[in-house]
DNA sequence: AATCGGTGTGACGATCGTGTGACACTTTTC
DNA sequence: GAAAAGTGTCACACGATCGTCACACCGATT
């Protein structure tokens, strides 16, 4: 979870207008975004994409925020991701519950954007001393996410949305096995309905964009499974 | 009216109502605000943000404003920051320490609105035109704020207001891919309705307008996401 | 009133990207 | 070995996206 390049954020509130404003905001500042509407989508966020930073709703649908909160710092292997509580409430007693149910700190609404990323970046540079890096690498190939560019081998690619999307996600933590419902996902979005077979596709296409000025084929197959970087 | 080019004030205080009315106050004037409210926040916003004046307050927890100005006057990158003091005291002890420190305007709290924002703009008139360079340069293409203008291969270029404030969005981070959403909150406002597709309008027309005395296209088109500098 | 520069919008054609099915091929299972 | 399951690849048709044009609108200027 620390080799990971670019931060990724979960933000769980169940407002839907909240949450775009959150993932525009976060994603205009460089983060990765996973959303959640409520306490179990979060929870299996939480263990599936191990985010980097969680921004919390105080007030959720069926389990509390607090209750999050409070798992996830249970969780030995979940308990050093930093969390930030987002709540209507002012009063001082809630804050002081929120901290003490382990949150790293706690924001009021309605908060000021401006604010609340430079209190995310506090919590992230806590964590995550290395820099931001908008940049994935991996062997010779370099993903410059900022700038939508793909090299290899200090040549630039050319790559459709899609693909990039795919490369974008399997560099982010090279070596591990995507399955092709995480990849389904995290590439075309969580109510798309394609199928699976679609990513093999796809896959093919990012080889060969990979291999048009030679080199080997840095995509492993996993079989039975999905795929994987190296 | 978001204009790129707008300058921004860090207002570093540590009580969440002083912050509220100063941002509040400033948007109204027209300046982008960022905020902190203690000294670790206000030195990372600093090296972050790189605004162009700081509101700083005298009393703060942990690090003090005397601190942080002394640091900020003691970094020669960010040395040239005009940085106006509030304090809750009127001593002339004070003031003098204040401005031994190297800040430069001292403002008494109460402080009058008015007041303070008419200081603001005399310490931004001083170090802005000769300062922060407002010349922004990609390749061939020089654009000057100051003067408003637009020069490509020496020539001047005409543009629209749209056109230039969409080139000087472009150029602050030449490279750096803008979604269309983006690049709305820039060069329109964050509460204009108007269709993404009108950028792609405008897009076209800066086109048009960059290479009337020949040379190539300088805009790069995203599929899917939206435009970039090179 | 008339003109003019600047702007937003709809329409249309062209292009690019994408999903799907079919088929060949490889690997596993029986 | 044969069957089954999983995967790589291809061509094609559909849809999304983009560039461009013409036109209407609006405010400022004359």
């Amino acid at each position: 979870m620390s080799p990971a390049q670019q931060p990724c954020v979960l933000v769980v509130e169940d407002e839907s207008a909240q949450r775009e404003v959150l993932k525009y905001n976060l994603e205009a500042e460089g983060f990765r975004v996973a959303l959640a509407e409520n306490g179990d989508e979060a929870l299996l966020m939480v263990s599936e994409e191990k985010p980097d930073l969680i921004v919390l709703d105080w007030m959720l649908p069926n389990v509390s925020g607090i209750e999050i909160c409070r798992r996830v710092k249970a969780n030995p292997e979940t308990r050093s991701i930093p969390i930030i509580m987002l709540s209507a409430r002012s009063e001082e007693t809630d804050r002081v519950r929120g901290l003490e149910t382990g949150a790293d700190d706690y924001v009021v609404k309605p908060y000021s954007v401006v604010e609340l990323m430079a209190r995310l970046r506090t919590q992230l540079r806590r964590t995550r001393p290395a820099t931001m890096g908008e940049r994935l690498i991996f062997e010779d190939i370099v993903l410059d996410a900022a700038e939508h560019r793909v090299f290899r081998d200090g040549q630039p690619l050319k790559l459709g949305p899609t693909e990039f999307r795919l490369l974008s996600t399997l560099m982010e933590k090279p070596g591990r096995v995507w399955t092709r419902d995480q990849l389904l996902d995290r590439v075309w979005g969580r109510d798309i309905y394609v199928d699976t077979r679609t990513i093999d596709v796809h896959v093919g296409r990012l080889r060969k964009a990979l291999m048009v000025h030679g080199g080997s084929d840095p995509v492993r197959t996993v079989r039975g499974t999905g795929y994987s970087l190296g």
